[in-house]
DNA sequence: TATGAATGAGCATTCATTCAT
DNA sequence: AATGAATGAATGCTCATTCAT
């Protein structure tokens, strides 16, 4: 019989490994060959589990998707801002994802699969914040929706200027923007 | 006199000419015979402007960045949130734009080229921003930097799922985020 | 005792899924991979049987000669038009042989092997047919490689142009072709 | 001003050199890069000219028809044996051709565009055939058709045993299975 | 014997860049 | 200055073959 290899298990490798090189290269520059090789396979062995390039950089982005979710998806009840800048791109590990992150947002508006794979993670992030903040405050998906986006804002700049925004400055930088809004949820819970 | 072409209004519309075709196909999509063809010459007569396509594609960089800038760069004193909200992608133009911008942000980190235009847009806009806030708040540096950040984040948000995020509920966002610095700086000047 | 398997039967059986595969694909689109499926085993179970692909093709192109051969091989006497007309693709069967065998003579003249073959066919079925006219002619050889043209230019056309060419049509066509050689063996016959 | 170039002329030489590569390696085996060799260009020239390979063999194909129709095409009223011959495989040159020919016989079946060539050259030659018998005998298009048969059968057997079938054998053949049509059409016409 | 995962060479295709005109 | 034909390197993909199990 021949070697039994778990398809799941190396797709999510395969994945993982597209996630380095993506983050190392760029997503434009980003070859096949480099992923296998970050894979220790050859490009012949990606065949196996995508059917081209395009799936398996789909595939990357998922993994971003779920790692990011994993960071944030179950905050404290309230969440805490310490918790909420652990998201933000402060460790070399998640600066690499956040990298990708944003690589894929360029590209997100040409392709409908990648479009449908942020359209799913973003409704996916703001129910499991909102579902948390649910009797906290008024509007809960608003409340969501707006820590998002001073993540999102915050973690873009301190991508794309890294040196000059160590963990300290992003975290008064969110802290600017969401304060107010941690405030009222922490006044309604008590 | 031989015929006077002028080169900085050529390499202005070369890059105006690129940035309606990344909007249109993306910037890993993009080839020099599309933008060459969208302004009217060949692929030769790019060389005269530029020395290659990445040299095209960082002018095409910052003519976003100039369009960007030219409309929220000089705000009222104090900014209102309808001014800023302006900014956001909330038309056919400037959804364009975004798309173009955020494009951008996949690629700067691994470009040096690229990611000193960015810094230096950010450094442009929020020093605009920040010298309008001068004397309304504590610091008016983080101020503009939350602005910026919330401006990026509802944006992004807009950029990709555009369908989801009409005009009005793209301020509301903003207003969520916002509401409360606004409303200090207001404090502050009465 | 171990299992024993037919090695020849399951040549045999190889060549045959080859010889549907080629009918349904092409020659040159066929894959390994579609023939190992059509016979119900993997590619690797192929190797156990043939050196290699050419060795497999090289088996289906025998599998067809010898199938075309048992249709005329043993004509009457002497041979009528029906009988004759019988060898042409005149039904579904035989008209994915003759897919099959016109396939082959585009790849014969580049391959020593092949041309082996196709010329070792050519001679039995000559002997075949020739033998079957002795007394009948003065030439039988010339007369037997004349119904092999015949038969041969008829089922090109018939093979190329399907729709147009039904059975009666290409009857028709090789009367007119062999009308007056059948009755001067008739002629002689009597 | 750029060089000119007759692109109706340049896609002709090309196709003609496929025409020499696919005789010389086979239609299965012949590389986009030994017909640019061929040629004296570069693959990436080929671009300019066709949209993909099978354009190109596709022009190679009709390359061989017209020069195919070139020989047979106006023949003398009636037709005599020695001009009938003549079509067939036997210089250098013309066995060069039906080598080519035969190729696309087995690869039409599978390909719509590679019928449709092939069901207009038939169309046509056996158009200029009949025109030339008319009033000869009592079915011109059946006669005509019956030459081509005739043609075909003697010229598959000689492209794929050539040292077997020199000009004259073929020639023989040819008469074996002709004379009584050419000498029908010889009566008529006196 | 058979499996099927992996290899790795081969090739069509794309496209930025060059350059003769 | 501009053209556009041609280059040629780069790369994704295919698939026959191999081989550990």
């Amino acid at each position: 019989m021949p070697k039994i290899v778990d398809h799941e298990e190396r797709r999510r490798a395969l994945a993982s490994a597209a996630v380095d090189a993506i983050a190392a290269d760029g997503l434009d520059e980003v070859k096949l060959a480099d992923i296998a090789r970050k894979a220790g396979v050859t490009t012949g062995a990606i065949a196996h589990y995508f059917p081209d390039k395009d799936a398996l950089l789909a595939a990357a982005l998922e993994e971003v998707c779920t790692r990011l979710l994993a960071k944030i998806g179950v905050p404290d009840n309230p969440p805490t801002l310490d918790e909420l800048a652990s998201s933000l791109p402060v460790t070399p590990q998640s600066r690499k994802e956040w990298r990708v992150w944003l690589a894929y947002w360029g590209r997100a508006p040409f392709s409908e699969k990648l479009r449908q794979i942020h359209a799913q993670y973003y409704l996916d992030i703001e129910t499991a914040i909102s579902e948390d903040l649910e009797g906290m405050t008024e509007n809960p998906r608003q409340a969501a929706a707006a820590i998002i986006a001073a993540i999102d804002g915050v973690g873009t700049r301190a991508t794309l200027e890294p040196e000059a925004w160590p963990k300290e400055r992003q975290r008064a930088l969110l802290k600017t923007l969401l304060a107010p809004l941690l405030a009222e949820l922490n006044r309604e819970t008590a």
